[in-house]
DNA sequence: ACAGCTCCCTGCATGC
DNA sequence: TGCATGCAGGGAGCTG
């Protein structure tokens, strides 16, 4: 389940993996979970080569050498995987581009929730990502003011992408539990102080996900298969019936807003 | 306008 | 053992 630590973790290794590879050629065995810019396949060999790799919030962006822009959403099963060109195919490999020294990039998605967008350039990419909130990494000293006017409950916003870009069930439920609120509290009765703990909750929780690599909850994997550790670390997220690790009491699971929610009834109010 | 649902899809765990 | 069922969830799109 790709959510900011994890799609930040794939994008760095994409620079790694891709710092100065050429794009030959790109074979598309699935036209539907590409979307824009006419889905040709000349257009997305990028240029013959990718400058740069961005991410916002979920969203990632390869930059290509003729300035055009293909975001990616890994949903939630997508992942790439950089490797030589003898690797056998593996299935619910929709996009497959071959790099120079006979190596592949391949974007492989099982549940396909995930997919490529393909854009002209940068301004079509920064309209794009004007849509969606601040990157959860970076939340503004003044976030605590919108949110607070929110008529959701404080969950439903941390999951709404045009609030805090890049949160998800996971990190939302382990951020609450950081700051002590519960997650069907309505925004509206959340303090200046509540709001103020919960930005430092989520940065903080963020931070400390991106140093182990992203949490490995199923499906999750790094560029080259590896896992994330941080699943080892989570609070609530996947506790339900297991002590709070603050107080002891069981921690509790219910539906919020659609979503598996976990959190303390005690610690969290 | 906005909140809250349903649906998309496959792999895996569970139950009989 | 094998089959059916349920669950996981990001985001588009629809409903009330």
């Amino acid at each position: 389940v790709p959510e900011l630590p994890e799609v930040e973790a794939v994008a760095r290794d994409l620079r790694r993996a891709l710092a100065s590879a050429v794009i030959e050629g790109v074979t598309v065995h699935r036209w539907d979970v590409i979307d824009g810019a006419g889905r040709r396949c000349g257009a997305l060999r990028l240029g013959g080569g990718i400058t740069g790799v961005l991410r916002h919030g979920k969203q990632l962006a390869l930059v290509g050498k003729d300035g055009s822009v293909l975001v990616v959403q890994l949903g939630m099963t997508g992942e790439f995987g950089v490797v030589p060109g003898r690797a056998p195919m593996i299935p619910h490999t929709h996009a497959c581009w071959d790099l120079d020294g006979g190596r592949h990039l391949r974007f492989v998605d099982p549940r396909r929730f995930g997919g490529l967008t393909l854009l002209d350039g940068h301004e079509a990419l920064a309209e794009r990502w004007a849509r969606l909130g601040p990157d959860a990494l970076s939340l503004p000293a003044q976030w605590g003011e919108a949110i607070i006017h929110r008529r959701t409950a404080i969950k439903a916003a941390l999951l709404d992408q045009g609030a805090v870009a890049g949160v998800g069930n996971i990190y939302a439920d382990e951020a609450l539990a950081l700051a002590g609120i519960q997650p069907a509290r309505p925004c509206r009765k959340l303090s200046k102080h509540d709001v103020a703990k919960l930005r430092s909750a989520l940065c903080s929780v963020l931070r400390a996900a991106l140093r182990s690599g992203g949490s490995t909850v199923r499906t999750y994997r790094r560029l080259g298969g590896g896992q994330g550790a941080f699943q080892a670390k989570l609070r609530v997220y996947g506790r339900s019936g297991q002590p709070c690790l603050g107080c002891g009491m069981t921690l509790r699971s219910a539906q919020v807003v659609g979503r598996t929610t976990v959190w303390c009834p005690t610690c969290q109010t």
